[in-house]
DNA sequence: GCCCAGGTGGGTA
DNA sequence: TACCCACATGGG
């Protein structure tokens, strides 16, 4: 009998295929997409990161250098346009604090202290910290999200677990620490939840019918 | 007009 | 810990 969790994920690829997450071109490119896509619609995201790329901002030395109130003008289609800017200039402060402004030195050590490390930073919260691991860094942390749990919840796979940590857990004691695998699986559970989660008939031809309690 | 989107931090009880 | 709130744009 295959864990739920894996069974999942199965179904899931076998119906969507790999997404190949993250769409982006270089792994800073990755950490500012996750900065800037914090409870945001990816495509007004990608208008923001079209105009980095533009003014030729979008690597460590020209967030650092630009001046906050240009850089929250450049980003204002993501939305909470003055939150991220400082967002993204604290980051890549860190980063030329800690790391001389390079993520391959910042990935060079053990993932699970840079963690601990990048927590710290103001802005980047659980999601985002494991969203660079993962998607830039190619670190297998899982990615938990609102999708995730209002998904696993409702199939019955939380067992009560609530909070960011305790929903992590559960996937990485139930999965192979497995970083293409992690990758994958988050893709696929936003997909699937766009997809599917919030349509009222909700299951005729949906992946998951067969686990799901609302086929009804 | 309303609801939502690949969250986070700060405050209060 | 568990709720509340502010933060803001653009698409359906």
């Amino acid at each position: 009998m295959t864990d739920p969790f894996l069974q999942i994920f199965q179904l899931l690829y076998r119906h969507y295929g790999p997404l190949n997450w993250w769409p982006a071109e270089t792994p800073f490119e990755v950490c500012v997409g996750a900065i800037l896509t914090q409870n945001t619609n990816w495509g007004n995201v990608e208008k923001a990161i079209a105009n980095l790329k533009e003014l030729g901002l979008l690597s460590p030395e020209g967030i650092r250098e630009i001046e906050t109130e240009r850089l929250a003008a450049a980003i204002r289609p993501a939305g909470y346009y003055n939150i991220k800017s400082q967002r993204l200039k604290e980051f890549v402060e860190w980063l030329f604090r800690h790391h001389g402004g390079k993520l391959e030195r910042m990935f060079a050590g053990p993932w699970q202290e840079l963690r601990e490390e990048l927590l710290k930073v103001r802005g980047i919260g659980r999601e985002t910290c494991d969203a660079i691991l993962l998607y830039a860094g190619h670190k297998s942390s899982f990615v938990v999200d609102a999708y995730t749990a209002r998904l696993f919840g409702r199939l019955g796979l939380l067992d009560g677990a609530s909070g960011y940590e305790a929903i992590r857990r559960r996937f990485m004691e139930r999965l192979p620490g497995d970083a293409q695998l992690y990758n994958d699986y988050h893709a696929l559970i936003v997909q699937q939840s766009k997809e599917w989660c919030r349509k009222k008939p909700c299951c005729t031809g949906c992946p998951l019918s067969d686990l799901c309690p609302r086929q009804l």
